[in-house]
RNA sequence: GGCCCCGUAGCUCAGCUGGAUAGAGCACCGGCCUUCUAAGCCGAUGGUCGCAGGUUCGAAUCCUGCCGGGGUCACCA
């Protein structure tokens, strides 16, 4: 329960005990408490009287001072105004904040967690990175986003299952394996010139050959081609999947669950998950034997007409039926995801994240399809994608050209400007938007990179406390003294300003997980540091202000009770951007 | 041509699912260090929220149509 909904309800009340004189109940469902945007208008801004009086019959501003009159009986209020065109605002008193304060030190680091997931089984499926190689630094966001938006919905209450597909059965990994096995015969002392085109060219290869060579010999030459082709594809994802789980740990994201796509092709019984997907969904009608109107604009040189294997998912939103089936026979990508969303599905899953990049953008709508013929509603679907990020050196682009394997990698990125700078600007941006990535900014330690703001805004109350103990050696500054401090003495608005600023996390955790937006969570945590250091520098003109006052224990006890909670609250967006909480900086 | 995303200060972007006089940062100009860390802070300048309609007490936000930028469009992953 956040403070904005607890008095949304008290409003409710207080309408429901006013007679209008009607036979049919009004609705408050619209009535909302809200921050008011510019602070002059006080602690919360309430609509009640817009959205309730015209149902009754009555002046706006009527309503409201019937409103603000109760409201202003409320301890908790300071006053309540009417203002405009019937809005009311409410000031908070110094003993509420008081109490906010006190209720966010014993909530101590759960202090924000929230109830509105209720529990609900969620996966958020993320990275996904094709295992033929290292990853590069284009997914570097959709890593990030998707384990931010995991740590922030378990933080609201969701039962968060963290997934990663491992895309193990298409034909690019025979190339991979192919291209394995050139590097394999070259650890064997062959000359294998240049890497043929359409095979992968990276010298990550290398190590993989290498470990084959010393393992098999030169037995694998001998070995029937079927055979070889299977093992050399097993050894070459298993060793793609160590580089990329690498590359995942520099980024301290952590999958619970790694899907080999491969196992919903493999047959049980002569039948695989695939199989079973599509005879189910062919006696619920929507496989069909069919033939697909050729593309619009200008057509590919391969077009065949033919009759193949389709989902009927126009029938549940999409814009054309879609291909299960290749003309090799073998099932396309979208029959897997088919199989792969039944099988969470099946699992358990109330909900079903897929934090894609944009590229992905025309994938959507067939995803939506499968959601409504699958679990029958497309809202336990959502999909996030995320725009491209453009990677910036002195203001310069950094050029990429994949073709030749000379690719930025991830862990370039993450090892020069280190992983809490990388993870934090990544969500810096709103997932939709593109975002440039500056080397040089980041790792600027100044105002001017909001990642060091931020962390520097916790460093700076972490050695308050440390600063308290060298001044003031026989103060107790433990949790149990902070908790029997008197807050009263908490009367300076800078120090009533970070309190109800701290006591807006709640909500924006609510929202930030509603909307699925992480991003909310890092500018949240840069006005809350921007808070700070506004009341830190007071104190230079006013020393009185200043959190250590040697003379006075028991308000210097009151304002290390505020840092405290401040730093349970910084530290708690931290964890869910991913970044570090220090307690200096260096 | 269809679908998706974006368009807000000179630049980079927020804008709390419809609230009041639209906010930050950068850049530019002017201030603040015998300090619990100046690694910071304060002030000033800067807007037809792409355009035009609509919905209502109220629109940057929702709907429709345009304009501009990006992505994507059988079988690939």
């Amino acid at each position: 329960m956040n403070l904005f909904l607890e008095f949304e309800n008290k409003i409710r009340k207080i309408l429901e005990g006013i007679d209008f004189g009607h036979s049919t109940a009004p609705d408050f469902g619209r009535v909302t408490v809200e921050p008011p945007r510019d602070p002059a208008h006080g602690d919360l801004a309430a609509n009640a009287a817009l959205v309730v009086a015209k149902q009754v019959g009555m002046n706006p501003r009527q309503l409201a001072r019937m409103i603000a009159d109760a409201l202003a009986r409320d301890p908790a209020v300071a006053s309540a105004e009417i203002a405009g065109p019937g809005f009311i605002n409410v000031r908070l008193s110094q003993r509420f904040w008081a109490d906010q304060l006190a209720s966010m030190l014993a909530a101590g680091a759960g202090y924000g967690r929230s109830a509105i997931g209720a529990g609900r089984k969620v996966n958020v499926e993320y990275v996904s990175a094709n295992p033929t190689g290292p990853m590069h630094v284009g997914h570097c966001r959709g890593a990030v986003v998707g384990d931010a938006l995991a740590n922030l919905l378990a933080f609201a209450g969701y039962a968060v299952t963290r997934e990663y597909v491992i895309n193990d059965a298409g034909v690019q990994i025979d190339v991979l394996a192919r291209s394995v096995e050139l590097r394999y015969r070259e650890a064997l002392g062959e000359t294998i010139g240049a890497i043929p085109a359409g095979l992968y060219p990276g010298d990550y290869l290398r190590p993989v050959g290498e470990a084959l060579a010393a393992e098999f010999g030169a037995a694998l030459k001998t070995m029937p081609d079927a055979e070889r082709m299977a093992l050399l594809r097993e050894r070459s994802v298993a060793a793609m999947m160590g580089l990329i789980r690498e590359d995942l740990h520099a980024l301290d994201v952590h999958h619970d669950v790694f899907f080999s796509e491969r196992t919903l092709h493999d047959k049980r019984d002569g039948v695989s998950a695939i199989d079973r997907m599509i005879e189910e969904m062919r006696a619920r009608g929507f496989v069909y034997e069919g033939r697909l109107p050729p593309p619009k604009g200008e057509l590919p040189e391969d077009w065949e007409d033919r009759e193949q294997t389709l989902f009927r998912s126009t029938e549940v939103g999409d814009d054309m039926d879609r291909p299960l089936v290749k003309s090799d026979g073998s099932y396309t990508y979208f029959a897997a995801d088919v199989a792969y969303f039944k099988d969470k599905h099946d699992r358990g899953f109330d909900r079903m994240v897929y934090v894609l990049g944009a590229d992905h953008g025309g994938y959507v709508k067939r995803l939506r399809a499968v959601a409504r013929a699958i679990a029958g509603d497309e809202n336990v679907l959502d999909v996030l994608l995320c725009q491209l990020v453009r990677l910036f050196r002195d203001g310069e682009p950094v050029k990429m050209s994949k073709r030749s394997g000379d690719f930025v990698t991830l862990r370039e990125v993450v090892d020069e400007v280190g992983r809490d700078a990388v993870r934090f600007m990544m969500l810096y941006r709103k997932t939709e938007a593109p975002l440039d990535f500056d080397f040089a900014k980041v790792t600027e330690q100044s105002k001017d990179n909001p990642v060091f703001y931020v962390q520097y805004a916790h460093a700076r109350t972490r050695s308050v406390f440390r600063q308290a103990g060298e001044e003031m050696p026989r103060l107790d500054t433990s949790d149990a003294a902070l908790a029997g401090a008197d807050l009263s003495l908490l009367t300076d608005r800078g120090e009533i300003g970070l309190i109800a600023k701290m006591a807006a996390f709640p909500r924006l955790i609510e929202q930030a997980a509603r909307a699925d937006e992480p991003h909310r969570v890092a500018f949240y945590l840069y006005e809350l540091a921007t808070e700070l250091h506004q009341h830190w520098s007071r104190g230079k003109e006013l020393p009185e202000l200043r959190f250590i006052n040697q003379e006075n224990a028991r308000l210097t006890l009151a304002r290390l009770a505020v840092l405290r909670a401040l730093s349970s609250v910084l530290a708690a967006g931290l964890a869910i951007v991913g970044a570090s909480a220090p307690e200096e900086m260096r």
